[in-house]
RNA sequence: GCGCCUGUAGCUCAGGGGAUAGAGCGUUGGUCUCCGGAACCAAAGGCCGCAGGUUCGAAUCCUGCCAGGCGCACCA
């Protein structure tokens, strides 16, 4: 119970913060210290600078008017009518009228307990409500390997479900497979191509074809299994047993792929079974009902323009096909159905244009457009060794994802494709990924906690370990410093969650091992004094339950020894 | 032409209305009798693309311009 209450009180330090002030205010009003005025929601903050304390208020800066004080003044009735809390040791007006908190020793030894009693789960919350959320991603066409684009989508979609499972969202991960169209009979025709001529038939390669190596390879697979026996059959017949069997290849290949990087999804979702389905058809009516839906120029028409959109778009060609746009209006339509109250999506820059039209699709299907999230991916740029690494989709030359992680390794690549903002462009250096230096930041991650497992080995055998830890004995700069990292945590978690931004895992996964670095150079952790010696193991533990639990998420590897 | 993203230290990037704009790398100079030196500390380095506006306060929000990337299909 008392645990709890402890807990409780370290998770919601912020909240807590705010009624103290709000308190004050109330108080100050009461006694008259202050005249009669509306108190808004009190907003507190992290403070930039670290002399500034730990949580600030600028409520005397906003209130200043309506409290007919100048806000420094405000400030300052404040501070005098605040209660006093154990979790609070200093409070201080600053500049031009913030309040500046400054939280107990006391309190953040509490955070150490916390993390003792919690472990793996410290940071966890409910902030998601249980919402039921769709997130699809990479979503690649099968039609051949996974470029290194795929990789980092598949990263940031992984981690970003790892951070909404960790705040209390229910998770679904969806990967649409765009196996209809086009680009299947090319990829169909290509293989069948390469097929014949491997086995020395004379054939015509397709004009429009596929030229990569990747396709004799599939080629090749299907020679090794089945034999010649396909070269009888007719160009046709060929093709259609290849768009089956080269399909299935490619499409092992891409769920193997992605799981060797830690990737594994909870639906395959075929685009195929749209069309084969009367899905479309049921999605058209449903939209012609509600009055979306024209017949012109041959063809069947979506009101794009009822929702802001420049113009309106074709659902069924002139020749009877439906369009991409339809079948992703009857997949979301599907996802809809399914009862997820949030889709994300996570599509390729190049696909911005298309975004507002899909969300006009969902308003017209009867939700607000907000159910559905697009989440837009810039480029990833192959480095080798500061040069760009030469690419071209013509002639089929380029890094496949695969040969990526099989040279740089699962961990690296996850790690450096989660570090930026997804928003803009990542360079990754291929030379740099496989380098264990300090220009490398997964390997000074992974170095803190395989230095911590170190110290927790040497510990046992000074059979130091033992002892129960009075963590009131941590109160040297660098081990507070190091406690308020780790106490940072929830509020980091939380705000993954809500901007939906991975990269900040690993922003602090970087400076929670340099809070952990500096405290080590500091701190000796196995000394003669024992009672401070427990405490420091206690603290180097939860230093490494907190690098565990973002690697977890980041989904790196955790290593006792490297 | 219209739209989206980007422009912050030499380089790669954080920063989603707050105080003296941060981190990593690189550069320069330091730190090891002891638990992992794949570490730590310090210094130098900035008209936050430019110009206006909004307000107590702007790198952040709005408008215009400049530069780079990407889109503007009865393609997927």
């Amino acid at each position: 119970m008392a645990v709890n209450a402890i807990i409780i009180s370290m998770i919601d330090i912020r909240v807590k913060l705010a009624r103290l002030v709000e308190e004050a205010l109330k108080s100050a009003i009461a006694k008259g210290a202050l005249s009669q005025f509306e108190v808004p929601e009190v907003q507190m903050e992290r403070p930039r600078e670290k002399a500034h304390g730990d949580w600030a208020t600028n409520i005397a800066l906003t209130s200043a008017a309506r409290a007919k004080l100048p806000p420094r003044k405000l400030a300052e009735t404040i501070v005098e009518n605040l209660p006093v809390d154990a979790s609070v040791s200093g409070v201080e007006v600053a500049g031009p009228g913030f309040i500046n908190f400054r939280l107990s020793n006391a309190w953040l030894h509490e955070v150490v307990r916390a993390v003792d009693v919690e472990g793996e789960s410290f940071g966890r919350s409910n902030f998601g409500g249980g919402l039921k959320v769709n997130l699809e991603f990479v979503s690649a066409n099968p039609v051949g390997p996974m470029h290194v684009g795929h990789g980092r989508w598949a990263a940031v979609g992984d981690t970003l479900a790892n951070v909404f499972s960790a705040t209390g969202h229910d998770v679904t991960r969806e990967f649409y497979i765009n196996d209809y169209g086009s680009q299947m009979n090319i990829f169909a025709s290509s293989v069948a191509a390469r097929y014949a001529e491997l086995l020395g038939a004379e054939v015509e390669f397709p004009e429009n074809g596929y030229r990569g190596e990747y396709i004799r390879d599939i080629a090749r697979e299907i020679i090794s299994r089945d034999g010649d026996g396909y070269l009888s059959l007719s160009t046709e017949e060929r093709e259609a047993i290849f768009k089956e069997t080269a399909y299935r290849q490619v499409l092992t290949h891409i769920k193997k792929t992605l799981h060797t990087m830690g990737v594994d999804f909870d639906i395959w979702f075929s685009e195929r079974t749209i069309h084969e389905s009367t899905e479309i058809k049921k999605t058209i009516d449903f939209l012609r009902k509600r009055g979306y839906i024209y017949e012109a120029e041959g063809a069947t028409w979506f009101k794009a323009k009822a929702f802001g959109e420049e113009k309106d778009r074709v659902l069924i060609r002139e020749n009877g096909e439906p369009t991409y746009f339809a079948a992703d209006i009857a997949y979301h339509k599907d996802k809809l159905d399914r009862g997820y109250d949030l889709m994300i999506d996570i599509w390729g820059a190049d696909h911005h244009g298309y975004v507002a039209r899909m969300k006009a699709a969902v308003q017209a299907l009867g939700h607000p457009r907000d159910k559905l999230e697009v989440i837009l991916g810039q480029l990833v740029n192959l480095m080798r060794g500061g040069e760009p690494v030469r690419m071209s989709k013509r002639t089929g030359e380029m890094v496949t994802l695969d040969e990526l992680v099989d040279e740089v390794g699962r961990d690296a690549v996850r790690f450096l494709f989660l570090m930026r903002s997804t928003d803009t462009a990542l360079d990754f250096d291929i030379e740099l990924a496989k380098e264990k230096s300090n220009e490398n930041p997964v390997y000074y991650v992974q170095y803190a906690h395989a230095r911590i497992s170190s110290i927790l080995r040497y510990a046992a055998e000074e059979s130091a370990a033992a002892n129960k830890s009075d963590y009131s004995l941590l109160n040297e700069a660098p081990e507070l410093d190091l406690i308020r990292k780790i106490a940072e945590w929830p509020e980091v978690l939380e705000g993954a969650a809500r901007i939906r931004s991975p990269h900040f895992l690993t922003r602090y996964a970087h400076e929670l091992a340099s809070s952990f670095h500096y405290f080590y150079t500091r701190c000796r952790v196995v000394t003669e004094d024992a009672a401070l010696t427990a405490a420091r193991i206690g603290l180097v533990k939860t230093a490494q339950t907190l690098l565990r639990i973002v690697l977890k998420l980041l989904g790196v590897s955790a290593p006792e020894r490297m």
